[in-house]
DNA sequence: AATCATACTCAAACCGCTTTGGATGCCGCA
DNA sequence: TGCGGCATCCAAAGCGGTTTGAGTATGATT
């Protein structure tokens, strides 16, 4: 069942059915309730692609996956932030494209979305210092959001983020003021761009308090549970070893937690355990009682948000860069606790 | 640039560039090549948007992700999965396309896909007992492939299968003759048919040495940490507590795990434990020596092949219902051993 | 030389919708 | 009575490709 189709059987013309649909003020209140019901009846959607072509719009959103080498996004964090974007693409009558391409293929998975037009915009996932892929957007003329920031990026771009400094540095304070004065951080790689604001945080908790930095108190690694495990069982082997653990997350807090346990320690009270939660919907830290202290914010809450504004920069095309930054809580749980007393 | 554009640039009519570049017999060798060059220099893409509608092809297949309360499917198989799909859906220039639904609208999401024609095919994800959705696409009448299997559907359908049963019947038999008599069963949620399978396998495997299954050794949830480690608690505090656990998953071992150490058990030497790993790209069981002992298929695998198998399904259309069993490794790690001699 | 494939190439229709630029009829008003 | 304005509706022209059905050389065949 076409337009077409509809049109004869009502006896109008295609053009006075497509208005009547799509809400146009120059039909009969009349007429339209016919279509209408009529469009109902005949079970009548239109074809998609047809309204692609003639409307000159793609009605999606690309997510351009480079896999390969790099785990670090096609990961948890990612399916939560796609099912909160997804959320809101249905809502508006928009798809949501997924490009899953090898790495050295991303800037051309990009230039195709646009040539070949298949996507009215897209989403910039785990960007990295001085991404190249924001110039190559602004050169490409596509609208879209970064989830997360880039550091160094001279170019204007929209973005949504976590307050990671902040969540870093809170949680690092809070530890200090449990009396913990060597602190092991956790991290993600960091090259990524939340990865390098999260050290920052920690650092600067530590500068405010005039204490020293120690290079073997802070480890970078992706975040498995292995990786979890090694760094914190490296710093735990120390002949000086932390008192307490800032973990970039949930999955390596669980390696963290297993070096500490390991060694017949309980977390929570000989050693402290601060992680980051993403509030996964399939990794919930504890719920009731969190497991872990953490600072938390929801990426999926993250996918909800960086697809409705680049929903709206598409709409109000030409806008000013738009940008939202999250502020993470902090969750009171049972891996934390007064620094124990030296023996 | 588009295909009239290059034609008059050319000299030629749309017609001819249209058959140069798709590689029709009927154009002079020299004449494409000339075509091709002219397409190549000007960066010339092919429209999709035109494409579809004059070809009547979607050239996208659906995924369709219910969201909501059950938290079961978009999880981290599925993403693993959809980067298994994805690769096979690019190299063959294809898009995929995900929908984000509520819950209630799942099967309005499916007849939206066909009606609106923006997929030619779908996955159907996570099938449990006599899934509705079955029925649904053969009256729909789309072409489908469903990663699992239902059992109970009297109607023909397409899957790409793990054999559940005989991975899980293989690892009991393992933990059998590694002398453990009472093993318990950490299984996911049993209405999803993996979980069924599972224990089928399992119960199998203990009727086949003429075993009894002792309820109180059998749990079924969620995949999570916590209820790994709640199912795991609850049957070590048995008084005939089990020698060894079979889990569904690397995360709900997490939790078992967890259960087992901090009873001051060792995992390995006191309880043994096999997983099912999913070999999840950011969830690795180990790198070179595994941690558990598992029995390991990779879901992204499965995620290929069941696209290459929709995509075989929709080019020659109408033919029989294919089918492809995988099988699970068997992989030793250190998580199992022989049977604790009786105190 | 006439006939006939064969090899190329093209004009035009079509896919299903949107949208422009009229038509048409009716009313109110001078 | 004549005319501008309004409310409705429609024909036709796109959107950018693919595909059908011919047309025109060219060379081989008889």
């Amino acid at each position: 069942m076409n337009l077409k189709e509809l049109a004869t059987k009502l006896g109008l013309s295609p053009t006075t059915v497509s208005r009547a649909l799509n809400g146009y003020p120059e039909v009969n209140e009349a007429t339209r309730e016919r279509v209408m019901a009529a469009a109902k009846r005949h079970n009548y959607r239109p074809n998609t692609r047809a309204i692609r072509l003639a409307t000159g719009r793609a009605l999606a959103i690309g997510h351009v996956i480079p896999l390969a080498t790099r785990h670090e996004i096609m990961n948890p964090i990612f399916a939560d932030f796609i099912a909160g974007a997804g959320e809101t693409y249905s809502r508006n009558g928009y798809d949501m494209l997924l490009s899953v391409v090898p790495d050295e293929e991303e800037e051309q998975a990009y230039r195709d979305l646009k040539s070949r037009g298949s996507a009215d915009g897209v989403i910039l996932h785990a960007p990295r210092m001085n991404d190249p892929r924001i110039p190559l957007m602004h050169e490409i003329g596509i609208p879209f959001v970064v989830h997360g920031r880039a550091t160094d990026t001279a170019l204007p771009y929209s973005w949504v983020d976590v307050n990671n400094r902040r969540a870093f540095q809170r949680a690092t304070e809070f530890l200090l003021d449990l009396g913990h004065a060597r602190i092991g951080l956790v991290n993600g790689l960091e090259f990524m761009d939340f990865a390098i604001r999260r050290r920052t945080g920690y650092a600067d908790a530590h500068a405010a308090r005039g204490l020293p930095l120690d290079p073997a108190l802070m480890s970078s690694d992706e975040m498995t549970e292995i990786s979890g495990f090694r760094a914190a069982s490296a710093m735990l082997d120390l002949p000086d070893p932390p008192t307490a653990f800032l973990v970039a997350s949930m999955i390596s807090g669980m390696g963290v937690r297993r070096a500490i346990e390991g060694r017949g320690l309980t977390m929570g009270r000989d050693i402290s355990v601060i992680i980051h939660d993403d509030d996964l919907s399939y990794l919930k830290n504890g719920d009731d009682v969190p497991i872990f202290t953490a600072t938390r914010s929801s990426v999926r809450e993250a996918g909800r948000i960086a697809a409705e504004m680049l929903l709206a920069i598409i709409t109000q095309h030409g806008s000013e860069p738009q940008n939202r930054l999250l502020e993470a809580e902090l969750i009171i749980g049972q891996s934390t606790g007064p620094a124990p007393r030296r023996a």
